[in-house]
DNA sequence: AACGTCACG
DNA sequence: ACGTACGTGACGTTG
């Protein structure tokens, strides 16, 4: 049977308008733009599918003036001009229902409602079929039959208008009767005039004992005089009235119940429209709950892997249990190809080779397959791409969960956490639904996958992912798989000295305070700083809250011991939960620490380092540097350290073909002291600290995209005097600022800017007409080839330097990365030949117009080797 | 879950 | 007149 839902889409828009138009102030997204009725005919659209599960949908809206307005000129009349703000919402709410799966009609000269009673008619017409019509315009009853109901809407609820309601309700058997019920009682809001001083009571009486307008008038009779006499003075308009109620049920309108199929959301366009109306909780709502219905699929669950017949290509999805693949169950594999569906319970495939063929395989998440495959002692063959790999380069909203891409490509697939949960409430799921899911990701990557290979050949990014990102992220699975030796008994006994130091610091800052309070709450501590000890706020106030950032209290500590003392003891709190605490939970049972390498999340083309961070162990105090003593090599090995000297410098000096900077690198000149000479115009012999220092700040503010503000808190100046440092820096350095004005030009043409591996990144906020924002995006298109280039040139490195290892088949192994950094445990026989292998290859890899240094460290643990 | 703070490059 | 350096992750507090 069929379900076809009717919608009077300027009904619906209309009511959703006036709830809120009438209560107050219109709802707006930040552009402006009323959304006020977009909002609620969203909701009701969302509420109808849901509750009616339709397989056929549409929606007619009004177009021009009908043949009512020709033959009747008071025709809605009485109704006052359709507000501004309303007939803006009508376009986007046309796109808005093609984005939800419905089809939209309008036609020339006729209204929703004569669309929708022509539709009604097809399916009077067409078996196994029926229709709802969704509006809270009674007028539309009049096209109830057996086969058609109308969801008439009410102000909270609704009433179901079927045949046997109908008769309950007006007493009348017949629901064209409507008409004649409209002719006699009128309708103001549409001004049909009906016949004066007859309402609804009397209209239905009426037309109850003589069936219709024209046995009104044949039985005048037998009716009151005074009914008599409003009726004969009326008829006219009566007659008229039954015109203009008539809804018209032939428009010229291609009928075909395939043309209204219930299409199912485009999410992709869906979150479009939502993000563009700034409906933020209803995206929200989106990314949990779709209202799609499950498509239909078929596979077969593997018993024995002799079943498993494939042909190339195919996809192979590996589903986990948790949110840390280093040490989540592994619950199945589901495999597709172009003829087969099957879906592999994990048990079966332990130290297996099944997937040791030569065939192209597609997936997602290559890094965690081989994770976990290789703990499982399961090997699989290098001919194989990845979806999460490709889409992070062509910019694609990718998450760690595939539904994210797969729902944007139409694929209703559940979310993650609403499968399994979140990362606290994870749990085995209560039943097999969670199969089909699995089954229905490696049918998405299979169907889907050639668009992505295509795209990113046309991007000319293929080298890009298959020379780099690719490799590395074998490499990436190896160094997570290495882990990092943690000496346990250091970071404890660490711990306990810096619990005595917190102690003793809690009891000084309480008594000059006068009071207990939290000292790690910015609350709290405010109060007490600003309020009980009165201590006069260095800055402008922002908002109506005092900061208690560092760099507030660093301009108070020299006046004020306890703040002095606080920031001590937020230093050693730090320490203590994030470095000591954080990171002997991550230990695991081999003492070693294994971080996940995101390779797939930043902006720039960075990698990122989470469970824990060891992009951020603490290096600039010493202090924190201390905590480097933890992280040991295992015995016989040492710990060696790389790092570029100046990376993303020198590759701004290349990018912007700055000859006398490139000039200082080639003959090995300090580059900041050179900057300092520069803009001090002083011989570089002449440069003292200070200047150097300043001069340092100001070549960093280059690399972020400088603006005078920033780097005037950089260094404490006045922003006058640190717009006349950049303006000399730019003086003295030619080339410079043509360079970076070539930059913005190319963001704001094109939309992004590149790597010089062709990596690249949009960057919307360019166009955005908010001044603050768009500026932020000039910023990134300064930053990100810089920082971008530098990312890529050490993956390129990583990759080189672990084939090489590999061929020499080495001992020591790669541990970790730190954007500019690479840090080994080196076996001490090997001690040279890493040396040599890895400055080699990391000053080579990529040739620039300057040399690229490396400085080498070696010794008993990370922070000798620094 | 968002914010403030601070660790790193 | 506005509010700003670029890119991250993790903690504790607070709502």
């Amino acid at each position: 049977m069929n379900k076809v839902v009717l919608i009077d889409g300027n009904n619906l828009l209309f009511r959703s308008y006036y709830a809120t138009a009438y209560s107050g102030s219109l709802m707006r997204n930040s552009k402006n733009f009323p959304t006020n009725g977009l909002y609620g005919l969203i909701n009701m659209l969302n509420k109808i599918i849901y509750e009616e599960n339709p397989t056929h949908i549409m929606i007619a809206f009004d177009k021009g003036k009908t043949f009512r307005h020709d033959k009747y000129q008071v025709y809605k009349a009485g109704r006052s001009e359709t507000p501004d703000d309303l007939k803006k919402q009508f376009p986007v709410a046309y796109e808005l229902s093609l984005a939800m799966g419905i089809k939209y009609f309008m036609i020339d000269n006729y209204e929703a409602d004569d669309i929708i009673g022509t539709f009604a008619s097809y399916v009077d017409k067409t078996p196994d079929t029926e229709a709802l019509i969704v509006s809270s315009d009674k007028d539309l009853l009049q096209l109830i039959s057996d086969k058609v109901t109308v969801k008439l809407l009410k102000s909270n609820d609704y009433i179901m208008m079927d045949k046997k309601k109908f008769f309950e309700v007006y007493g009348i058997e017949d629901p064209k009767k409507m008409v004649d019920l409209k002719a006699l009682m009128g309708d103001a809001s549409d001004n049909i005039p009906g016949v004066k001083g007859i309402g609804e009571k009397t209209a239905i009486s009426l037309i109850q004992k003589y069936k219709d307008l024209d046995g009104v008038y044949e039985n005048m009779k037998l009716i009151s005089p005074k009914l008599q006499e409003k009726l004969i003075t009326d008829k006219d308009n009566a007659y008229m009235s039954y015109d203009i109620a008539t809804i018209y049920r032939e428009v010229p309108i291609k009928l075909d119940l395939d043309d209204i199929k219930y299409l199912g959301l485009n999410t992709h366009e869906y979150e479009k429209i939502l993000t563009e109306l700034e409906f933020y909780s209803l995206l929200k709502k989106l990314n949990t709950e779709t209202n799609q219905k499950p498509q239909e699929i078929n596979f077969k669950i593997v018993e024995n892997l002799d079943e498993i017949k494939l042909t190339e290509p195919y996809a192979i999805y590996l589903e986990t249990l948790g949110y840390n693949y280093h040490t989540d169950t592994p619950l199945g594999v589901s495999l597709k190809d172009k003829d087969n569906s099957y879906y592999v319970p994990f048990m079966l495939l332990k130290d297996s080779n099944i997937f040791n063929d030569s065939k192209k395989k597609y997936t997602y998440d290559l890094k965690k397959l081989l994770y976990v495959f290789d703990k499982y002692n399961i090997s699989i063959d290098k001919n194989i791409d990845d979806m999460i790999l490709i889409g992070y380069l062509l910019n694609k909203n990718i998450k760690t969960d595939i539904a994210y891409l797969a729902n944007s490509y139409q694929y209703d697939i559940k979310f993650y956490d609403k499968l399994y949960g979140t990362e606290i409430t994870c749990r085995y799921p209560n039943d097999d639904n969670y199969i089909r899911e699995i089954v229905l990701k490696s049918e998405f990557l299979y169907n889907e996958f050639p668009k992505f290979l295509e795209e990113l050949e046309h991007e000319e990014m293929v080298s890009l992912y298959h020379d780099l990102e690719l490799p590395l992220s074998y490499v990436l699975a190896d160094m997570e798989k290495n882990g990092f030796l943690i000496d346990i008994n250091y970071l404890e006994e660490m711990g306990k000295s810096l619990d005595k130091n917190l102690l003793k610091l809690e009891e000084m800052i309480y008594n000059i305070a006068g009071l207990k309070f939290n000292i790690l709450s910015p609350k709290q501590l405010a109060d007490v700083l600003f309020k009980t000890l009165n201590i006069p706020y260095p800055k402008r106030i922002k908002g109506d809250s005092y900061s208690t950032s560092k760099d507030i209290l660093d301009k108070l500590k020299d006046k004020y011991e306890i703040v002095n003392l606080i920031l001590e003891y937020r230093a050693i709190s730090k320490m203590k939960s994030n470095y000591v605490v954080g990171i002997i939970n991550e230990v695991g049972e081999d003492l070693k620490i294994h971080t996940i390498y995101n390779q797939t999340l930043t902006r720039t083309g960075r990698l990122s380092s989470e469970r824990p961070n060891l992009q951020n162990i603490p290096i600039r105090d010493e202090l924190g540097k201390l905590i480097r003593k933890g992280f040991i090599p295992s015995s016989g090995f040492k710990i060696a350290s790389f790092d570029y000297s100046q990376i993303e410098l020198r590759v701004f000096a290349h990018m912007a073909r700055a000859t006398d900077m490139i000039n200082a690198f080639k003959n090995g000149i300090d580059i900041h002291t050179k900057t300092a000479s520069q803009i001090f115009n002083v011989p570089v012999q002449d440069v003292d600290k200070n200047m150097r220092r300043k001069a340092k700040a100001v070549n960093f503010g280059i690399i972020y995209g400088i603006s005078s503000f920033g780097l005037s808190e950089d260094l404490g100046i006045n922003i006058d005097e640190a717009k006349t440092f950049i303006d000399k820096y730019l003086e003295t350095f030619p080339g410079i600022k043509d360079y970076m004005n070539s930059l913005v030009r190319e963001a704001y043409n094109n939309g992004y800017v590149k790597t010089l591996m062709n990596r690249k990144r949009i960057i919307e906020e360019i166009n955005n007409k908010n001044y603050i924002i768009r500026q932020s995006g000039e910023r990134m298109a300064l930053n990100t080839p810089i920082q971008g280039t530098a990312a890529d040139i050490l993956k390129k490195a990583m990759v080189e330097i672990d084939r090489e290892m590999k061929k020499l088949n080495l001992k020591s192994k790669m541990l970790v990365q730190v954007h500019d950094e690479l840090v080994f445990e080196v076996a001490e026989d090997e001690i040279e030949t890493l040396r040599d292998l890895v400055t080699r290859i990391m000053t080579t890899t990529y040739k620039l117009d300057v040399p690229l240094e490396v400085d080498y460290e070696i010794g008993d643990n990370w922070y000798d080797a620094k």
